[in-house]
RNA sequence: GGAGAGGUGGCCGAGUGGUCGAAGGCACCAGAUUGCUAAUCUGGCGUACUGGCAACGGUACCGAGGGUUCGAAUCCCUCCCUCUCCGCCA
């Protein structure tokens, strides 16, 4: 959410801002009336009720024959209170309805451009691995390992559902666990989030109300399904006023995240890149405003270490204005190069929220300088998605003879096993 | 799921219809004072919206939402949460 006092001060301003986000100018207009018109009920509501508060107290004072006749005018101006609020109500039901549909304004520095036009690398580390055989896809390998069951994972749920079965499941446990150790090294506190959470919590980090359709819900429990472990992460400190000591708070957590992939019908139905659940490493920061793009920076490098600790050559993308989503105001994807599909994947992408999903979420710390209480930045960022990693690492460390070497980072994990063979699943 | 108890400011804890945004204590901040870590005294000390250059005002918030009333932290209803006991269950 913005700040509407941005808002109203530089209509223009901000209508220019967020067209390079596609968001149409007149949307802003309708902000605003909205919000004159609340403001407008809200302090005619104010002086009735302060009324209402003074002459009541002069009624518990009068005498007994005095007070029913005014009890009748006071009753009036009751109804007329109560009638106020009903219409202030509804005045701030549709302001916070058009709010909530703003999305974030970019960074000044982030190049603008629709669609995917504006992206660029901005850096590129490693090599993309040559091989002396034709690398085969992580979906022939898996099946030829038999460490993959899309059959039967299909058989079970449908279409985009597998099994990870023996080695399959160990590497994927033995990457999660050397994720979040990196995570700590780097200064997270581990989380185990609740993987169902309310309306209020998603609409904090702004999944709703703009994406419920992509989520996964019980709707007699209000209950929704994580689509990432950024929601329940990001609303840890939801509501609370932190001191400005703690900053910044780094968390990470490794949690399944379900995503309904309705816009995506079709694409990438074959592996296991794009499934209704899978697993991922999150990162998320609550970090002072002032040091907010730096932190940015380094989000994207605890991601990279990821890729680096196994061997993958990957890149960063610079998100330009037309992909950066409705909460973020800058965004870098990390891809990890695939041999066998032939393609970077997507495993990571780290987003400077700036105070839009805190003030949303009203996390806010008190500001020693000023003696105010401000809003947080809030960043998240996958570190990283554990398919797409599997893949990566599956792809890459195939061997001529059909078996997988384990990268010298998971051996720990693994008890120093040094390959998968269809022998050793 | 059943029975009971309870949800008040950072914490503890008063408050059962009016002058209560809420006593008191602790914690915290500022100042004063006493030569030792510390004690004492004085003052300050919630959040948000809003009017005003400011001084200083107004309104809302005592788990949430409704209701009764001229007036609700206080009475009534519904819901949520916590605790205790019983039942059930991975």
């Amino acid at each position: 959410m913005l700040d509407i006092r941005l808002i109203r001060d530089n209509p223009d301003k901000i209508k220019a801002e967020l067209a390079k986000v596609s968001f149409p100018p007149q949307e802003v207009d309708r902000l605003l009336a909205a919000d004159e018109r609340r403001r407008k009920l809200q302090h005619e509501l104010d002086e009735l009720r302060a009324r209402r508060t003074r002459e009541s107290r002069e009624l518990g004072r009068m005498e007994p024959a005095e007070r029913e006749s005014r009890r009748a005018q006071m009753r009036a101006l009751g109804e007329q209170i109560a009638e106020g609020e009903r219409e202030l109500t509804r005045a701030e039901a549709e302001f916070n309805r058009l709010m909530l549909l703003v999305p974030n304004l970019p960074r000044p520095w982030v190049p603008a451009g629709e669609g995917e036009s504006a992206n660029s690398v901005v850096r590129r580390e490693g090599e993309p691995k040559q091989f002396d055989f034709t690398p085969l896809p992580h979906w022939e390998l898996g099946e030829k390992l038999g460490i993959i069951d899309f059959e039967r994972g299909v058989k079970l749920a449908g279409s985009r559902f597998y099994f990870l079965v023996g080695m399959g499941a160990r590497l994927e446990r033995a990457l999660i666990a050397m994720m979040l150790d990196l995570k700590r090294e780097q200064g997270y506190l581990e989380l185990a989030p609740p993987l169902m959470v309310n309306t209020e919590t998603v609409t904090g980090t702004a999944h709703l109300p703009k994406f419920a359709d992509t989520m996964y819900r019980d709707i007699e429990e209000d209950y929704w399904f994580v689509p990432t472990a950024e929601v329940p992460l990001t609303n840890f400190y939801a509501r609370e006023i932190l001191d400005s000591a703690r900053l910044p708070i780094y968390l990470t957590a490794y949690t399944p995240c379900f995503r309904r992939e309705k816009m995506s019908a079709g694409r990438d139905v074959r592996g296991i890149k794009r499934g209704h659940q899978f697993d991922k490493v999150e990162m998320v920061k609550l970090v002072h405003p002032e040091t907010s793009d730096a932190e940015l920076e380094s989000l994207v490098e605890n991601a990279c270490e990821v890729c680096r600790r196994l061997g993958l050559a990957f890149r960063v993308i610079r998100m330009g204005t037309g992909d950066l989503g409705f909460a973020a105001a800058a965004k870098y994807d990390v891809e990890v190069w695939a041999p066998g599909c032939a393609e970077w994947l997507e495993v990571s992408s780290c987003s400077n929220c700036w105070d839009f999903q805190a003030r949303r979420a009203q996390i806010r710390f008190r500001n020693e300088k000023t003696g105010r209480n401000e809003f947080v930045h809030t960043l998240n960022g996958s570190g990283l998605g554990l398919p797409r990693t599997l893949i990566a690492v599956l792809e890459n460390y195939q061997q001529a003879d059909g078996s997988v070497a384990i990268p010298q980072a998971l051996r720990p994990y693994l008890s120093g096993l040094e390959s998968i063979s269809i022998a050793s699943r």
